[in-house]
Formats: C-alpha cells, structure tokens, sequence
DNA sequence: GTCTATACAGGGATAGAC
DNA sequence: GTCTATCCCTGTATAGAC
C-alpha cells in the first residue's frame, strides 16, 4: 500500500484508504490518520480540508483500484460462465470485506452527496460491466434466454457483497466460499 | 418499536435496537441512547453496565425478532423455490438495510466475542433454514441435484445482505429489487 | 430508581511560530 | 510545509445526592 518513497500527502491518502477500509469512515479520525502516516496536524491541515476531504481523495483512489482489479478479471476467461465465475471466485480475504463496500454502511457517508459518489459509481460501473457479459451469453445462446441481465448481474455483485457480510459474521470466510460457489452453480444451471 | 406503556429499561433496550440500525455500534453514543429514550444517565447506568452491556441486550433482541420473521415468511409457499422466492422477495425497506447484518461491518463488533455472538447465530441459523429447504427441492426432485444445500443457501442469504449494500450505495432500491429478481430467476432456472 | 455533578480522554479543527 | 499550542465539543463513565 505505501512505500518509504512516498511523499506525505500519498502517506496520508494511503494511510486514509487503509482505515477506512479497516474501520470505517466514523471509525477513523484525524489522529489515527496521521500516526500511522507519520505526518503531524499541520501537514495534515495544509493539504487537505479536514476528514472529509482526505476521505473523498482516499474513497476515489480506493474505487480507482478496485475497478482496475475487477476489470482484469472480467476480462479473463472464454465464455460468459466462466468470466462470471472468474469474478466470483476470484482470491480475496473475505474477512476484509470490500473497501468500497464497506463504506455504504456508514450513515455520514450515505449522508454525503459527495463522500457517496465514488462508492455509487464504482457499483454502478461494476452492475453494468457484469449485465454486459451476461447479456452476451444470453446472445451466443449459452445462457438462457430467460436470465434479465442487469438483475443477474446485481445478484452476482450482491453475493459478492453479501458473502463478506456472512464472513465476518461467522468469523470464518467458508460462508463466503460457499456462497460465491453456489452463485457460480446456479449460473452454470442456468445455461441455455 | 417502542409505546407509551414501555417503562425505562423497555425504552432503553428499544432506542438502542433503532440506532444500532440506524448508525451502527460505533457510531451509537450513550449519550443518543438516553435521549431517544427520554431517560438520563443515572437511569441508563443503574439498568446496565455501559454500552457493551446494553448494546448486547438489543443485539439479542433484534436477532430473535428477526429470527422470527424469517421463520413464518419460509413456511410460506408450497415448493421449494416459491418459498426461497418468498423470502427473497418478501417486503423490505432496503436503504435501511439490515440490522443484524449492518452489525457485521463494524470493527468492534467483530473484535468482541460477546457482541458477535448473536450476529453469528442468526446468520447461522437462517443459512441452515435455508440450506433445508434447498435440500427438500432436491429431494423431491423439483430443484436440480447438482445444486449443493449449503452452498446455494449462502448464496441466497448473501445475495440479501448484498443487496443492500448496492442500494445504499445507488441511494435507490433499484439494485436490491433487481438482485433478489435476479437470484429468484437462478434458481427456477435450476429446476430440474 | 433517577438526577446532577464531575472527570478525563478523544474527535475535529484553528492559530501562529518556525 | 511542518510543528506545537490551544480550543471546544462529545464519548463514556463514576460518585453521590435525592
């Protein structure tokens, strides 16, 4: 995530991106942010507004990321099943839970035209990217007809979702194993 | 959630059930219990040890009720997709998202056995009543045998909790409508 | 049982020196 | 650009009076 290279305003974003990621955006304050980025308040305070500045820079970088990643994977694999099943069954620590994910939780951030934005976009963006892929095996015939491809695809990025929520709560990730097997099942019934 | 009739501690263990739903364990204060509540510290520290303490107490009840209502919507139905579809489909107000699983998010709850417990009992649980009636599909023959009990049941549970995260995130019930759709859609097209 | 007073850390930010 | 001092509010809790 960070590297000795870094300047103190890519330490602060990073160092923003992991707490938020591992607490939330109620959860991390100004403090822990420039502790672990070994910057002092004044830095903090010349670069960016307050929290909520350096959370909106460090949400876009996170989205940007996450994106990136997802779109290496979707775009592996020969058949519409096996992209699909590609994204699901890709490595991830479950009991992480997802970075943007995690965010549409948080009451101040669905609160926030602008701290929401970049988590909107990113699944907006993910939900269309995936009813594509659907869509083009409903078309060469391997899924069938019957599958509405935006409503397979936002179940596909709700198991997703959902299978972190599941994890965290046994405390194990084989929740969410299963569930992203079982996603990939039912896809693989579903063919025409 | 609360009546005129409820006396101190009834409104007290009430008002945490709706912030903990609301804002989540760390965004919860004391201080919001007592005034949701119309009781003052004195009142809130003789009935319960801190917030932990209290925090439990609702957590406990809101994963019973919810127990409850999960338990009559999956007796509903007479096959086994028209109950998992019943319970996919059943009424929600998804921006509001779930109160036991919006407990899984939060840092501190998954860092203290005591306040995770419940979270993890109800999702064990509904995985398990789901994962029966999986079972029952395959067993009569009306769902495919290539589906796995337990594995297609996390699915199904996780593709709920993931679709509240998708609609928090478009700030819009759309994509919690189009996920559960989706997945009801899988699993008729998994009969067999 | 409930109230008020008190305590002390931490959150979030500003001011001004260097 | 960065540091230290300072500020005020809130979180969480205890003590003791009523």
């Amino acid at each position: 995530m960070y590297t000795p290279g870094m300047d103190t305003v890519e330490r602060l974003i990073a160092s923003t991106q992991e707490l938020l990621w591992e607490r939330g955006y109620v959860g991390t304050s100004p403090k822990a942010i420039q502790e672990r980025a070994g910057a002092g308040q004044g830095s903090m305070y010349h670069h960016f507004r307050g929290k909520p500045d350096l959370a909106v820079t460090a949400m876009r970088r996170s989205a940007a990321e996450l994106r990136a990643q997802a779109d290496a994977v979707l775009g592996e694999g020969d058949s519409a099943v096996a992209r699909l099943g590609g994204y699901l069954e890709r490595e991830r620590d479950p009991l992480r839970g997802c970075r943007v994910g995690r965010m549409a939780m948080d009451p101040e951030v669905i609160g926030s035209e602008e701290l929401r934005r970049p988590v909107d976009e990113t699944f907006t963006w993910l939900r269309d990217r995936l009813a594509g892929i659907v869509a083009e095996g409903v078309a060469t015939g391997e899924l069938s007809a019957e599958l509405d491809p935006s409503d397979t695809a936002a179940a596909v990025a709700a198991v997703v979702q959902g299978g972190y929520v599941l994890a965290r709560a046994a405390g194990s990730r084989e929740p969410f194993d299963r569930a992203v097997r079982g996603a990939a099942a039912l896809l693989a019934a579903a063919r025409a």
